[in-house]
DNA sequence: TGATAATGATTACAGATCAGAACGATTGTC
DNA sequence: GACAATCGTTCTGATCTGTAATCATTATCA
């Protein structure tokens, strides 16, 4: 009798969710000497890309119920990286900034992002990596997924030290 | 003077953590038809690829601690997906073993993977699809990833109904 | 104008989830 | 034959989670 394998070979799918998380995992590890979560990167990141955005907002983007964002974010602006400002037309919002300081500390993130993207493809060569880069960039497209917005940042929890 | 974008480009590392958490969760809804959770998948999935090993063996591969593992597999076992062996030799130990019912839910779950991987890859060509299978096998095994389990087995909660 | 509904930020709260310690049963060591 | 180690399990305190209530402000519209 031939033994057929359950488990014929992992696709493209599961080999996105495993390297994803993988990649995911050592991120978290690398940017926690900066004392930051991924969350965090996100939202620091976000703020760059498009300040004074509403706590709702920013909120819907990382996935998490404005309650959680609340004490997500008074915790960045009590180390000085973001900053609340009262809207003068509207003062039910508040439109959130990055602060100097968080700004220098984003810098610092970019370098983190670098290497670790370095380490991660360290199996490829340069142009193997680029063709890697369009073909993940052509799925995402049409996946509808936008950039600097990953699902991943719902969660608060992750930071496992073994 | 110039804008110079504080988040130049995505690059590989993001968008396989995007992608990655992108496909778990598409995964997540799909499977969620035949009342499994992916940690669940999974390990029908190990059972199925290397059976009779210990709890605590599987727990270590899911990456959760023995104590959470015990309900988790309780559970399997009251629906009869999956079977507790005693060792005769050492009693200690159970053996996990798959149902009938289990391998009959893992075809089910072989075809809903099929299913997923195909659309999650409409954006590429056969031979797209190919190269970037390769691409990240060398990846995968160049970051010592083992096949068939995957970092995001190690929490049970995701469960979202949007 | 003025009452009512809608929206943003926040707090309150009750339930789920987590990891590690403690526990009995069994086995290896010497 | 005592003692340490291992496996499965239960217990427990702390953490995390989403929903609902609350307060201030703004829009709607008769």
């Amino acid at each position: 009798m031939t033994a057929s394998p359950p488990t014929p070979q992992p696709g493209v799918a599961f080999l996105l969710a495993q390297l994803g998380a993988h990649a995911a995992g050592l991120f978290a590890e690398r940017i926690a000497a900066l004392d930051l979560t991924p969350p965090q990167a996100g939202l620091l990141r976000m703020l760059a890309a498009a300040p004074g955005r509403s706590q709702r907002e920013l909120a819907g983007d990382l996935g998490m119920p404005p309650s959680r964002f609340v004490p997500f974010a008074d915790e960045l602006e009590k180390r000085g990286l973001i900053e609340r400002r009262r809207n003068a037309s509207d003062r039910r919002v508040y439109a959130l900034h990055l602060t100097e300081k968080g700004e220098a500390l984003l810098a610092e993130l970019a370098q983190a992002g670098m290497a670790h993207e370095h380490l991660l493809c360290e199996a490829l060569t340069a142009e193997e990596h680029d063709r890697l880069l369009g073909l993940l960039r052509r799925i995402a497209d049409q996946q509808g997924l936008r950039p600097d917005v990953h699902p991943g940042y719902r969660t608060l929890r992750p930071r496992p030290k073994p």
